[in-house]
DNA sequence: ACAAAAGTGTTAATTTTACACCCATGC
DNA sequence: GCATGGGTGTAAAATTAACACTTTTGT
């Protein structure tokens, strides 16, 4: 909705409007980064440095520039997430998919005052991981696994946050080729099968999923690539996802 | 997060803590309420009174109350679309299905101010759609058919919000039983296969329909109920959703 | 030679899809 | 009677699932 399509009567409402000053409360975005280490499912976790719950694990996050409201409106929601990444992880966002997966308002979240917080997911390439530094007021930042994350006493509403990715993730496993975030430009059957495993925490038999992985190439949804997969036995053939043009 | 769970630490901090006072912007909620009439899918529109947009149709919605901030934290947010699904339709909330969707923040969505609206979907039995009555500030209220609300010039970012609350429809209908909350308690095999159609608009064989409602009666889903449905021609048996416990 | 992981094949069970047809009722 | 929509059956095709087997590599 672009200021253009107003009314000239919105117009005129507008130049005398003065907002009215609600209670509001304060708007933040929190991360759950994700990526595959060692075949399981990892997120970051940022030890914070100062009360509330200092000492404790958190999801990395931070507050939506809004400016001043009115002649500066500040960034976009998807934005504020992609700079937070940017400043938690060094990273840089263009390759990392960043996905909304709700709303936390909880009146009592934070002890310090009403926050409404915008969960979002982001799926970062294992081949990206290591670059990761922490950053922003973080004391630590660790890889913790999502299994484990989630019987820790983690800050806040974390633990329900990290929980709602988890289900996200899996939802988009299945209805889509969401694990192409989650894998390197090319891959073999086998790393696809093990980021599914990791997501789906079962594990899946091989041939069984290489046939639903032909059906795949068949469909135009994967094809093969140059180059060999060396592994600890019998090099594997190598596949990338077939470009439609959507980064 | 209960305020008994936090340290001694954070109860001192918190003693002398001052919430900053960053620019926030204003967090409402926004209603797509949804229901079936005629085998169609419809949704409730209000006509604007006031600026911006006057006499645009626009989704029911409203100011997300956080009281003071420190001594009362106001509402939560599945609590404030209740209130504004009550103000505005005047039905009781308790038998309607509330469902997040998505968070909109885009800078400019709203020209008087910054404005951060968590959309929930509304599922409204079609035996109770006759009884909405207008509430509020709205000057008329009317259901829409999705598919032409979705063409039409809706105030703010509102065909956003729709055309995401009927991707979240659809998702949800494969993969759950929310149909339940868009027909009466019990209801015939074409009842629910006329849902169906008129939610992810296609046209189903109403024999092939039927096998898979029978394997949700040996899954305990569904069980047959007492009564048959006349209809136009020969009267159909009627079933109900399983009572799990849960509401 | 052997272990490990890639890759192939077989079979039964289940599910999907298209379509033909019978049955009970209101008009 | 006959149109309408409920209800039933059949058969091909596609998918899932369990599992045995062969091949190619590194050590």
């Amino acid at each position: 909705m672009t200021r253009s399509q107003l009314t000239h009567e919105d117009k005129a409402f507008l130049s005398t409007y003065d907002p009215a000053t609600y209670e509001r409360p304060a708007v933040t975005v929190d991360l759950v980064i994700l990526t595959i280490l060692d075949d399981r499912l990892v997120l970051l976790l940022v030890q914070r440095n100062e009360p509330p719950y200092r000492k404790k694990w958190a999801l990395p996050g931070g507050f939506v520039r809004v400016g001043n409201g009115k002649s500066s409106r500040g960034e976009d929601l998807l934005e504020a997430a992609q700079r937070e990444l940017s400043e938690e992880t060094g990273l840089p966002t263009d390759d990392i998919l960043l996905a909304q997966i709700g709303a936390f308002g909880a009146p009592m979240r934070d002890p310090r005052m009403r926050v409404v917080s915008i969960a979002y997911a982001a799926l970062v390439r294992p081949t990206l991981a290591p670059f990761i530094q922490a950053g922003g007021d973080a004391a630590r930042t660790e890889w913790t696994a999502l299994n484990d994350a989630m019987k820790m006493p983690l800050a806040f509403d974390h633990p329900e946050i990290a929980s709602k990715a988890l289900q996200w993730l899996r939802d988009q496993l299945v209805r889509s080729s969401i694990a192409r975030s989650l894998l390197p430009p090319t891959f073999s059957i086998a790393e696809l099968r093990r980021v599914h495993e990791a997501i789906l925490d079962v594990s899946i038999d091989p041939g069984n999923f290489r046939k639903r992985f032909l059906r795949m190439i068949d469909d135009s949804v994967i094809e093969q690539a140059p180059g060999r997969r060396i592994t600890a036995s019998k090099p594997a053939s190598v596949y990338r996802f077939v470009d439609t043009g959507r980064s």
